[in-house]
DNA sequence: ACCGTTGAGGAACGATCGTTCTTGACTGAT
DNA sequence: ATCAGTCAAGAACGATCGTTCCTCAACGGT
């Protein structure tokens, strides 16, 4: 019953874990959303309830697949200098769970969960790569640093604040 | 000439400073400042420009005394395991950075300006104390961690978002 | 004593925010 | 063929955003 739907949520949830690891949480519009994901405004209240049901589910989904299989590399590694090598090629393996951390999970405690599932995964993986101590904090604080403050050859035309 | 300040600059720069380390530059809208800080809404644009030129002027003033303050505390740390702990224990010492290097230095040069130099002060104080690679980054990484997880015994009962 | 200048006070602006409402198109089952 | 139910499309809502404007009070210089 009732008319087949437009979209497909994985795909949707994805694509948000996409936007949401490029900006901050305040930073994505719904507009913002709507326009990129492909869903329209009613579906995505119908789905998700609201913005940070949204961002929920595509936080858990990163947490579930991009940082498992972010862990997965990092075990592969034979010390901490090539695991953080693997993390840096990630490309914005570690992007989602930077900003949630900062950002989401000191005001919000279903945020905090996620990431601390995420960064125990991480621990585990690197707990057999390395007996470095604070490793995963290694990792993050690398990542943090490359984000802030990348070689700026360029000036990055696009994507301006809206205010 | 002219009626006198009510507010003592500096005084308002240093308060700003601590709002900004607490939330999210998008977070901490121009009405939070003109009630927290003790200067009406029109001095504010008159002496800063804009919201984002007191938060440049709040960011300056915290790599120039802050970070400063906190680069001796770590010089005088006998190794990492002590410098991490002072760090953690100057409190909000490195909040504000690990904000803006996060949320506003990927998109705003002038901040990420700040941000190098306050990082490259960290790596200058620890480098005399520590030979751990990227003990820096290490550092940001453990309290990034211990604010997006603090022991959550309590349920903190104020200053839930705004929307 | 007056005037030029500056800050305080607070209303008001247009823009954008997250969310909801209204309308109509499409579907499977009866 | 009809009807209940779901989704698409987009206008519209009140709230809040950063910023500006207008008016008056408080000062220094003449």
């Amino acid at each position: 019953m009732g008319r087949p739907r437009g979209f497909d949520e994985a795909e949707v949830v994805r694509a948000a874990a996409v936007l949401f690891a490029g900006r901050v949480y305040d930073g994505v519009s719904v507009d913002d959303l709507v326009t990129h994901l492909g869903v329209h405004r009613n579906s995505l209240y119908k789905t998700f309830g609201s913005k940070r049901g949204l961002y929920l589910a595509a936080l858990r989904w990163y947490v579930e697949h991009e940082v498992g299989v972010l862990a997965a590399t990092l075990r592969r590694a034979g010390d901490f200098e090539e695991a953080a090598r693997r993390a840096s090629d990630s490309g914005t393996g570690l992007d989602f769970l930077l900003l949630a951390a900062v950002e989401r999970a000191p005001v919000d405690d279903e945020v905090a969960a996620e990431v601390d599932r995420a960064l125990n995964a991480i621990d585990e993986a690197l707990g057999t790569v390395t007996a470095v101590p604070q490793a995963t904090a290694a990792l993050l604080g690398l990542r943090l640093r490359a984000k802030a403050l990348p070689d700026r050859e360029d000036v990055t035309p696009d994507s301006s604040p809206r205010r």
